[in-house]
DNA sequence: TATTGTTATACTCTATAACTATA
DNA sequence: TATAGTTATAGAGTATAACAATA
């Protein structure tokens, strides 16, 4: 009997594997709150730097970073941005300079309202193809897979 | 009674947010699979690349593009990248001398193989946090939220 | 010395427009 | 005409290094 080389081993389709249907997933959400957000002439991660924002006592720009996981230099430039359209102020905190202190306007804390609602009906469209039941589940097992990030390692 | 305009409406925490939880939860499962892919030598792109061409028969580039969702400018960098490296061939189709059909080298089969596996085991680390039962539940999730997509529009 | 904000720079991924060669 | 591949280019988004001001 002879045995070729072609007994490949069996790969998986490529739509079954986490990597792409992340890609995937977030694409979609992303596109979908693009079109949600387009009124309020803000973008997803404007949103999301105006809810850290609103959460607690106003953080400086480098606890508003670290709060998205993000780096601080790219929080100078979304802080540009939202100053840029009154939506919120910085200063100096004065007792430690070399921080700066960012405030939600009044035209922030109400674009940062409409922007929710918004960003509310995205998500329920995004979610639409699962059954009620399991659209918090869905965010659940979500937040345990991205909790085991935090566990694992030392993110700034 | 004084009613002030405190009343500021609820806004749900960052972390619980779709577009927060995809795009951490992607950059976690990206980071375990780079990690994976290190000592083969391939991105987790150019591994879904080769997933495609191993799939059916050899695919033209436009058709490897739209299986994966990419734009074939995007898919012309990334076939150039596996011809350097000796995984993949190409060349036009006899029967249609405008397209290139892609196909698979000997290493590009193996390499395909290994990191495969390795890919197998960067999910598994993904999925640790969530208990064994939810794991495929979970990607059933990610693929129908995707599917909305697919259904929605008339994605190339 | 260390930390915060800032700037400049570069790299990845993606998309658009225009060109070529084929059909 | 239209399609497949290619090139050039530009735009997000991110990260690194270096600098100024402050602690």
């Amino acid at each position: 009997m002879i045995v070729t080389c072609d007994e490949r081993e069996p790969v998986p389709p490529v739509g079954d594997r986490f990597g792409y249907l992340l890609k995937h997933a977030r694409e979609r959400m992303a596109a979908l709150s693009a079109e949600a957000l387009r009124p309020f002439g803000v973008s997803g991660r404007e949103v999301a730097v105006l809810t850290v924002l609103a959460t607690g006592s106003p953080p400086s720009q480098l606890e508003a970073a670290q709060r998205l996981a993000l780096d601080r230099t790219t929080m100078v430039a979304l802080i540009d941005g939202l100053e840029a359209k009154a939506l919120v102020t910085r200063g100096p905190d004065p007792s430690d300079r070399r921080r700066n202190i960012v405030s939600l306007t009044a035209a922030g804390r109400s674009t940062l309202a409409a922007a929710t609602r918004a960003t509310d009906e995205a998500e329920r469209a995004f979610l639409a193809p699962l059954e009620t039941a399991d659209r918090e589940r869905f965010r659940r097992m979500l937040q345990a897979v991205v909790a085991g990030e935090a566990a694992g390692s030392d993110r700034t």
